[in-house]
DNA sequence: CCAAAAGTGTTGGCTGTACACCCATGT
DNA sequence: ACATGGGTGTACAGCCAACACTTTTGG
């Protein structure tokens, strides 16, 4: 027997046991522009076509595990935000159940792996044309969540290096929730929040004015 | 092959397919009370314990089908809201992927299956003492949850009947939230809303004065 | 007439939004 | 000197929270 099964009683033959895939949506921000990981499949069924990453669970392998394994496959990167999203059952013919993370990475930390066959790249979220395995709802249904969860936690700090500028910061938030945000606004309200502290460097890059830089307090999920 | 599965092709053997289960939270309001709907055990692991009803995920069968079998099975209703709350990979010893559903459920529609083995009952959330398979951190995750969406949705839709007073409203949040309301607050906001109309008729039980009667503009979920 | 729940407004504080100009730097 | 992005304050409106008494009915 397993798990709360009353059921099973009556039916004490045959677990119908499935493949269970984990699948990682991962985003970043890159100038301006929200971007996904996408693989180029190399086999059937869908040779050719952009997926998301993703992989079958292992034998005695956790769900966040999985989902860890594979981010760090695709980026290098452990440590950042990775949450799950949604567990699907129909994505493929076969009625395999998806499981699905989301996670934000910092495009100059992530270092994609270097492969011929499947090889990843990113991919800017709002011309994503048609993938496999009806994952464009599996984007989306993401990209539903981030803008969510920008207005009532800091998840924009998996996707920032660990200094920025407020002006860095807010193109994050807007290309994220695709709207243009007051300045003064902005940064009266993150600042009220506090969840961000000045550093004492200046940016000074390019020919203009240096910025304070700021770094987030918790490089852990905060919700508000 | 299944899913996105790039390392698919380089362990092309030896399918490690899992035991999936459904799970179902089902809370109620009665009287002031949160509750939810819990199982006896009647066969081991946790024999004579209680815990969340739930079964295997037949073949060929989606998620959401499942949930919907098992929330008929136990109440008799299949036209309320339900909804995926979060799949756990670790709830008992074996590795079973548990996908757990939470539903809402008006008690006086509820018709709990009548069994001797594996005996549904209702039971007060806040005193919900140790179950089965770590389901309390299931609950507590579906309470979270509830909690939540009670500030932006109007979910009390699916936990009261078709008509009902706004003082029945407001218990029912307050039984959710754990808060007590101010009246005129709460009324002013929910009307504001404009989520809810009178129906016109009036409550008139007991020995006082008789309530105006309201229902939902709309018996699906809404967010605000 | 008493108990019980229904119904009803106003005020003050806070929060969010709209809005425009000067500053420091590099070329 | 100019182009580029950095940095700053105020005023108005809408929202939320606090707060108490009268009304209607049944017993």
């Amino acid at each position: 027997m397993t798990l709360p099964s009353n059921d099973a009683a009556s039916r004490p033959s045959a677990d119908p046991e499935r493949r269970v895939a984990v699948i990682v949506v991962i985003l970043t921000v890159d100038e301006g522009q929200l971007n996904v990981l996408l693989i180029r499949r190399s086999a059937d069924p869908f040779k050719d076509a952009w997926s998301l990453p993703g992989g079958l669970l292992r034998r005695d392998e956790a769900l966040k595990q999985a989902a860890v394994r594979k981010l760090d496959d695709e980026t290098g990167l452990t440590d950042v935000f990775l949450e799950q999203l949604y567990t699907f059952s129909d994505l493929d013919a076969e009625g395999s159940v998806a499981v699905v993370y989301f996670a934000l990475v910092d495009i100059t930390e992530a270092n994609l792996a270097q492969r011929t066959a499947w090889e990843p790249a990113w991919s800017p979220v709002e011309d994503t044309s048609d993938l496999a395995f009806r994952n464009n709802e599996v984007v989306d249904y993401a990209l539903q969540r981030l803008r969510a969860k920008l207005d009532y936690s800091n998840v924009a700090y998996s996707l920032l290096p660990p200094e920025f500028s407020l002006s860095r910061l807010q193109a994050t938030y807007e290309a994220i929730s695709g709207q243009p945000l007051d300045k003064r606004n902005f940064r009266k309200r993150i600042l009220s929040l506090d969840i961000i502290e000045p550093t004492g460097h200046l940016a000074s890059e390019g020919r203009h004015r240096p910025a304070q830089l700021y770094r987030f307090r918790e490089r852990k999920q905060i919700i508000f």
